[in-house]
Formats: structure tokens, sequence, C-alpha cells
DNA sequence: TATGAATGAGTCTTCATTCAT
DNA sequence: CATGAATGAAGACTCATTCAT
């Protein structure tokens, strides 16, 4: 909290004005990535997704997570400090559990087998990306690897 | 410490007859974990990766996790609480690394396109499958997953 | 700490507001005695010591012990503490070794023989009466441990 | 203790079978020292200190000093660290005060005016001297101090 | 006589939080 | 609104001492 009120050029009850208190300073910030990550993978604003709608999806998350990378670095390593398990795990699947149940619609509508565990995958693999991507994002070139999560979840 | 001391049961004092420091205790913690990951994506024995190898990797990784799950409780959150890009993210580079161009290798052989970009992907699903696999183990069914992993990266 | 803390009525980390460290309380303490005893054995004002500032050095060096015994308590007690050898010797050194050579110098012109171990005799016998001093300051009457000193040194 | 103990190679156990605590262990080395000094001040043999033993003390306690560095840079080192005006000083007035006296009676018999705070300033230059020969032995040969000693306090 | 595993009070230091101003 | 001096619980770590063997 020193440091943030340094940083911010304010005094250390300043933001106890403002927030009730570390965690209620944090808090929002978790949120609102999930947010947007939620608008995200929500970016076609249906209900239902369609098959267009996974370029645009990847795409998305890669425009977000390199638009923002400061953000997003503070975004993981707060979750990651905070030790996953927690008080973050249960928010996150809160909002991402619609993200999950609207592929595994879309993997059943396409009649895939096991479209559930399918849809897991893919976002196990958008999270271990993500991480990845935040570290390195050189490695992880946009187009190309849009075309292999394409080719592979479409 | 204290924490650890008073579950163990045992005094503060007594951890450093042991263990020299506290990063002395974790690090083995680590190193092991990463030590056993590597065998893991080593378990073929070959310096090459051919297309059984997979099926059995993806499999070794799944029991490793499934038969020692409070151990990679514990090591993921280490990790995690640990902030990734400081002081654990090289040693996780360098067990892993041979793993990637091993993968990429594979890719190459086959005629691939952008072999180690795929190579990375897998790299990063693995992550991901694993964190969330700790997590959740009843939403990633051995059979299941490893099919559809199977079917998309082999 | 906790005791400077608990003696000062403040709480513990209050005197971490003011000074970094235990070191960063306790070096100003040491380099404040050691300024107050340059300027002491420096009090003349001149670079050269006459037969005339004898007397006034070892005045001024009573005077200020005298006036300020708690502080040169602690002063002493510090130095002591930290078991001279270390980390205080050397400072120690850099303050006074200036004196010890004006008082060779001083020596040199009277044509005395030996005049850098009589200087280091003197230096060593005003550490001796210094601390002793601070013990038992009744026993050691300024005036007329002044006029021996004289006597002998001059 | 420990370091003691392994330096000894012995448990740390042992020691205790011997010494009641660190400070019994300690206190012994100080009364040792102590009764070394003890004797040099009283090496005459006699009660009374005549011309001839002032050469002979002062070698006496260079010699002393010499021969033993490491135990006398220990001995000063617990003196110091214990800090003087505590533990320690009583016991060091109590073996020291004979031989003040004694000085003292030696100034008496000559004539000399203050002896007593004559005794003292001799007492407290020997206490200076020797603090001082352990840090930097090379800076005080012996002939040369002791020439200037007994020229000055004889 | 001897060991060293075990203890726990103590060390310095950090940091979220409070509160008088 | 705003400050920052002040707090105190908690952190990692040390070390003299004890005790079962």
């Amino acid at each position: 909290m020193s440091k943030i009120s340094k940083r911010a050029n304010i005094s250390k009850g300043l933001i106890y004005n403002y927030f009730e208190s570390k965690w209620g300073l944090i808090n929002p910030v978790i949120h609102s990535g999930l947010s947007v990550m939620k608008c995200v993978f929500d970016s076609n604003g249906k209900d239902e997704v369609k098959e267009d709608d996974f370029e645009f999806i990847i795409e998305q998350l890669f425009l977000t997570l390199q638009e923002n990378r400061h953000f997003w670095k503070l975004y993981f390593s707060i979750i990651m400090k905070s030790g996953i398990q927690n008080i973050v795990a249960e928010p996150i699947e809160q909002y991402l559990e619609p993200f999950i149940i609207k592929i595994t619609e879309y993997y059943t509508k396409k009649g895939m087998k096991n479209p559930m565990e399918n849809a897991l995958v893919f976002g196990a693999m958008l999270d271990g990306i993500s991480m990845n991507y935040i570290l390195h994002p050189e490695m992880f070139p946009l187009e190309k690897i849009k075309k292999i999560l394409i080719n592979k979840f479409k």
C-alpha cells in the first residue's frame, strides 16, 4: 500500500478513503480483468457461438493481452500470488463457466464426441496460452498461433 | 515458516536444523516437481519423440498428477505464490525447454508448418491442463482427455 | 530495537520510519561521536599543534565527555558491543589518524626522539583516560589530570 | 555455543556437562585474563613497587599481550561485547584496584603531587595501550614504547 | 560421559491499517 | 478531502539451553 500510494502521489491514508482494505483495492482489478475476459469470450454478442466467432474470440484474446500487457502482468501476478485455490478460484469460475458452457453447446451442435471435455480442454489451453504469452509474447506470433488454434479447436 | 512448523507439530527452530532457509525448504520441492515432470516428458527414454510416445507422455502426465495430488497442489501453489516471473521462471524454462525442442523436431519431421509454434501451443496447453486438472480432476477424465489431446496434437 | 522502542515509548515499527535499519540508527551515533571528537582534537583551528593547544585539547576532551556523559556512555557501549575490530575500527581510524599525524609533527618539531611512537602513546592514553573517565568521572578531577597530562605529554 | 562445540569437536550438550551456561564458560576466560594481568602487575612478587619494577611491569605487559595475541583478542572482545559497564566492570576493578593502590603508594613515596591521580592516569594509559596494541601490534614497538612509558611514568 | 534433535524466546524487519490533525 | 506519524501483528531467522537416548 505504501508503494502504491507513492506511485500514485497520494498519501497512504487517502487510499483508505476510497478502498476498504488492500483486498478491496485489488479485488476490482481481478474482477475488471475477468470482466474484460468475459467480454472477449462474449464478444460476438450472441448467446450462441458460431464457427466464425472462433477466429474472432482468439484474435480478441490476443489483442486484449497485447494492448495492455502491464495490466495483464499485474492481473496474473495477483491471481498467482493469492494462490489460485483460495479466494480467487471461485470468481474466476463464475465468470468463465458460461463460456465453457457456450463452447460445449457449440461442440455439441457440431456433433462432436465428448463436447464438454473438448470445451474444457479448449479453456485450459487458453489459460496456458495466456500465461505463456504474457511471459514471452515474442514467442507467440498472433497470426501463426491463431491459425494453429483455429485449426485444432474450431 | 511458523505455519509449517505448527502444521508439522514441531518448533520453528527445528526446521532450520534441516533446511538452511525458507527458500532452502521450498526450492527442492520445485526442483523435485520439475524433475518428475522432466521424467514424464522424457519417459519414452529416447532422444526422439515418435508417434506412439505422444499417448504415453500424456498418460504419464495425468497419472503423475493423479497419484500425488497433494504434492502437485503444493507445487503449483508455491510456483504461483513466488510469482512465476521471478526466481522460478528460469529453472522451469531450463527444465522444459528441451521438451519443447523435441516436440518441435517431431513436428518438423511430420512436415507440419510452423513446428515451433505448434510445440509451444502444445506446451502451453499442457500447462493449462495441468493446472486445471489439479483444481478439478473430476472434470478431466483421463481417457477422454487423452483421446482429445492425441487427436489434436499428435 | 525492541528495547529501544520500549524505552522510547514508541512502537517498534515507528523507528523504521526514521531509520532504515538498526545499523542506520547506530551508525550516526558513532559518526556523530567521532565528529565531535575530531572537533575536539581540531579545536585549535589551525593545521599545526602548538604548545598552548595541548592544554586546550585536553581540557576540551574532558569538557566534552563531562557535558554529555549519557551520550558518551552510549557511544562507548556501542563501539564496544560492535566489537571494535569489525565495522567500527575503520571509521575510527579514519577520523583519528589526522590527529595522530599532527601530534607526530608537533613532537618532531620539538626535536623529540621517536615522535610517532610518542604520538601513539598519547593517543592510546587519551583512549584509556576517556573510557575510564566515563565509568568513574569522580576519580578523574579535571584540573589535576590536566596538569598531569600536560606535564607528561606537552 | 554451537560454533564453540564444533570448533572443539564435541557436542553442544557436552559443554553443558562442564559449564552451567554460556556465561559460566566465558566468565573463567575473563577471570583468567584478569589473573594473568594481576600477575603481571604483581610480577615483582613484592608488596611494594620499586623504581626498577616499572620497567619490568611494562615489559611483562607487552610480553604477555604478545605471546598470546589470540587469547587477548578474545579477552578484549568478550569484555567489550559484554559492555564493560555491566557485569564485567566490577571484577575488573577488584583485580586491578590493588595495583592502582600500589602505584599510588609508589608515587607517594617519590613525593609526587597527586599520587592517586597519577596512578589512575598510568592505569588508564596501560588500558589504552593494551587495546591499541592488540589491534595494531606493529605500531607499538616494544623497546621504544617501553622507554617512552618509563620516561613518563617512572 | 556424550550426543544432537528439539525447543522457544528472542532478533531485526515489514506492512496493512488507523487516527489525530 | 488529505496527510503521514504511529501501531502491532506477523515475517524469517538465531541461538542458548534442555533432554531422551
